[in-house]
DNA sequence: CTGTTAGCGCCTTCAA
DNA sequence: TTGAAGGCGCTAACAG
């Protein structure tokens, strides 16, 4: 490859020029800048930012830290963050943590081995690997899930009021024992979805009884075997409220796998959008987020902040959306 | 940050000697070893990958350059991408081209400007781009998509043979006027299983005019734009064929929309599987595609041609599969 | 406006 | 087995 060095002695200029004029900073008189655009087309240069970012000590990468982007979920809030990325000048690097904090915390190492300029991390529980980023003074956005004990820019939804409306709509349509499969215990978004819940519960005159309450993995195969357990109870529910969408699928297919009737025999309201949630037989009645926005908003908070390393912390809290659909009301 | 000088002098020997420790390469005495290990945990020393890149003149990064991470096929391919690749020490870029060369062909710039160890590319169509990385003797391998008129390593499904399946089994179900929404001209899976379809049709004796072929471009919109095309034409078709999986949803929402029944009206077959396709109102006839293996695979090739750059190209082609479900049989 | 020079942090020959 | 020293390619002071 042909070198920063290789271009001036073409150009019949200093390297310095080269740079200057590659990087558009001071002037350059035009004769020059000609000679050297020329002479970087000639020899087919392109600068090695390896080099440029050691010099400059900072890189132009994002690691986004998420549990699985085969939940579309997190699939368009990457989505979101790569589209603002892109633009100010940043490639993502996708980590898969598996809901794993160990698997987290190697990602966490190596975004700081790799000097990444920025996070966005949507935390399996334990605030520690966020804690690391934040005294090694790496930019960092939480998303989705909150950081509990650290201050750190967020953007979330309101998990609670999403939760309480879903579960409330359940209510008004004549469902009684109203159960909730929600999801890990140390992730906040479970914790307050299935707060949300029970609050709904509350002001509906309803009971709450634990029996009526799972926690499951926020996967396909927990929303089965949760829902498959509430219908195995000794008092089972009439109706359910999913707190994500992959473990709503999972107890769909449960229910129609065990001939259970839906909406009829027990009503069905998932939190998060499911793709093609309206061809789906019933068509499910959902929470719906803005995902695509939560990534566009911690994108923007990140640049935000690495352009601006000491201003206070912010959240931003984007609203939820009822989708009513059929699978709801009997 | 503390560098790996702060660490020698500390543990009182030299930067080599911390380098050796830090990558198990020579031996070096225990007692030494001991004081670098005790000197790195109190300064909380990290390598700093840009400089140890720079000076091994290689990285651990793999760009992934697909059309659309949105799209659940590509999803389940860059998962298949990420799990092989972080067990290899590379982490993954993702990169969206949008089916834009132009987008495409920044990324391609952004991979040979940060020396990315690899690249895994879903083209986009022209295989200028594919030809710079290779040029530069960068590792490619193709994925999903073929490059046309070079020589480069490609993990590829049987999209003709898929296709063919497909249009067959309207055909057997008593379909005759089957028609074919397939994708853009320039990607060579539209292409091909475009020519499934036309020789499934000649094979079962029926027609294939080209009033009955729409040509979209892979997305929900395109698919539903191209079926109410396909019902507005004089003669409409009794059964459909849609060439990936968005098209397919795009298509059925079309024909939810107008009321038009399926299976009984029209018949319906997709390419690429459907998350939740089980679940729809009909469930869906699709032809499978091994996602997950086919990033796998890429990765696999990837990491052996890093390893043997010379040896040459190799072409995997992986098996579809037809899931009969609703939407097909009347 | 342009060139010279030092050094970002690390690894790796080379010599001891 | 260990240390000294050079240089990966680039940019940013500093001179001129």
């Amino acid at each position: 490859m042909a070198t920063i060095y290789d271009v001036a002695q073409r150009a019949q200029v200093s390297p310095a020029t080269v740079s200057r004029v590659l990087n558009g900073q001071a002037t350059v008189d035009p004769d020059l800048a000609a000679r050297v655009q020329t002479a970087v087309r000639d020899l087919n240069y392109r600068p090695n930012s390896v080099a440029r970012n050691l010099r400059r000590s900072r890189t132009t990468l994002w690691a986004v830290i998420i549990s699985d982007v085969g939940n579309p979920f997190f699939t368009a809030l990457v989505r979101g963050v790569e589209d603002v990325g892109q633009r100010a000048g940043y490639s993502v690097v996708l980590c898969n943590s598996d809901e794993d904090p160990a698997k987290e915390a190697r990602y966490v190492t190596a975004a700081l081995e790799d000097q990444m300029a920025g996070v966005i991390i949507s935390s399996s529980g334990r605030s520690a690997n966020v804690q690391r980023l934040i005294e090694a003074g790496t930019p960092v956005v939480a998303i989705d899930r909150q950081i509990s004990g650290t201050r750190v820019d967020s953007v979330l939804v309101d998990n609670e009021h999403g939760a309480e409306l879903a579960t409330a709509h359940l209510a008004e349509h004549g469902y009684r024992r109203i159960a909730c499969i929600t999801g890990p215990r140390t992730v906040s978004t479970a914790v307050q979805r299935l707060r949300g819940y029970q609050r709904a519960l509350a002001a509906a005159g309803l009971e709450a009884p634990d029996s009526l309450v799972r926690h499951a993995d926020f996967r396909e195969d927990g929303g089965y075997a949760a829902m498959a357990s509430l219908l195995d109870a000794g008092d089972p529910p009439d109706a359910v409220f999913a707190a994500n969408n992959l473990m709503t699928v999972g107890a769909v297919e449960c229910l129609v796998d065990r001939g259970v009737a839906i909406p009829a025999e027990i009503g069905v309201v998932g939190f998060d959008e499911i793709p093609g949630a309206r061809l789906f037989r019933p068509s499910l009645t959902t929470i719906a987020q803005p995902t695509y926005e939560l990534g566009r908003t911690a994108a923007t908070l990140l640049a935000e902040r690495i352009a601006e390393p000491d201003r206070p912390p912010s959240t931003v809290t984007l609203q939820t959306d009822l989708k009513i659909r059929e699978s709801s009301q009997r």
